[in-house]
DNA sequence: CTCGCCTGTCTAGCGATGCTAGAATCGAAT
DNA sequence: ATTCGATTCTAGCATCGCTAGACAGGCGAG
């Protein structure tokens, strides 16, 4: 069964380029131009074969969603690890996690803003979101207060950070003022 | 040439249906429901007429935004009014923030979300925006605290409501804990 | 080593999208 | 009544996501 192994093999590694390619295309010129054409395109081979790994387009965002999601759970985790007390952990998670978002636009778009078919904060909500979601828990349960529930703390902390990202990559706030934003955000709601 | 006056007041009457035609079908099926061909068979014109008003679909999108804006500003202002105190201005003021994207999913998309060609925080920004963060403004000046300009708090607190509002319509986050989300974010950020 | 089958891939095409050129029609002014 | 300009429509382009059916190449059986 060897044969089959390889081919199994040359599978797998097949959809890796696909999710790798439509990452760097949406990176380079935006999700508007990731056209399944362009994505068959860039892998040499024919559309029809990424409907042989993908249900569709919204699969294959779902999939960079899915890696993005654990290498942001990956940099939160090591900023916080890198400093010193709870306040210095939080700072240092909210500047990794915004720093995440302005490098990696089009993965931070799959992510959250755009429909890539995957359900959050459910029971089947796959692992890498779940994670994600548990490295901002895991330094901002240290500073969320008494008589507050932790995770409401975290959802309330994440969706300032989400709104901070979206908003200045949309040249709403101008991205030199990201220090002084995070200092406020940081002294104000977390309880040190 | 009151026979021109009453074709100007046509057109513009024939714009205010466009736009609210968009509105009404965006509301009702989301945005990628309204199509031009849909909306021009709605409106009872063919498509090229929309293109005689807008540039194209983003600036119909655009025009529905710029009307949102509009009506946040009166909810924001509103809500603020009708509390006595700077703490239950800003509550108020966070409560008919988050009501009006909830009640009105498909205007803040046009507003925050989708591309409607509009400029943010620049000089040639238009009016109703300018507006709508400038009510946000007059109520969240007075909780600042010393030592932070009011811009700055004012950006942070309403990146703060718009991510609670974005997560809370992706079903991230249970509509039904608004109102404790709401206590914690106004309790840890607003200076009273 | 040869043959037939089956897996996997490609060509071609469908309906729908945003947008536009040029024909056709309507109405105002002479 | 007629002409002419403005307005609206018909028809079509390129592109989109997605799929059916033709095709081929490599696998296992004899």
């Amino acid at each position: 069964m060897s044969v089959q192994e390889r081919k199994q093999r040359e599978r797998a590694e097949r959809e890796r380029l696909i999710v790798a390619t439509a990452r760097e295309l949406a990176e380079q010129q935006g999700w508007d131009a990731v056209t399944t054409r362009r994505l068959a395109e860039r892998i040499e081979y024919s559309q029809p074969v990424l409907y042989s790994h993908f249900r569709g387009k919204r699969e294959i965002i779902g999939a960079v969603a899915l890696e993005g999601a654990a290498e942001l759970a990956v940099a939160v985790r090591a900023a916080a690890a890198a400093a010193d007390g709870p306040r210095a952990r939080v700072a240092g998670l909210a500047r990794a996690y915004l720093d995440f978002a302005a490098r990696n636009p089009a993965v931070y778009d799959a992510l959250f803003q755009l429909d890539g078919g995957l359900a959050f904060a459910q029971e089947d909500t796959l692992e890498p979101l779940k994670d994600a979601f548990a490295a901002l828990l895991e330094s901002l349960g240290e500073v969320t207060g008494d008589g507050v529930d932790p995770g409401l703390f975290t959802e309330v902390f994440w969706a300032s950070l989400h709104g901070l990202a979206t908003l200045t990559r949309a040249g709403r706030l101008p991205p030199e003022d990201i220090e002084p934003r995070v200092e406020l955000l940081v002294d104000r709601l977390a309880v040190v």
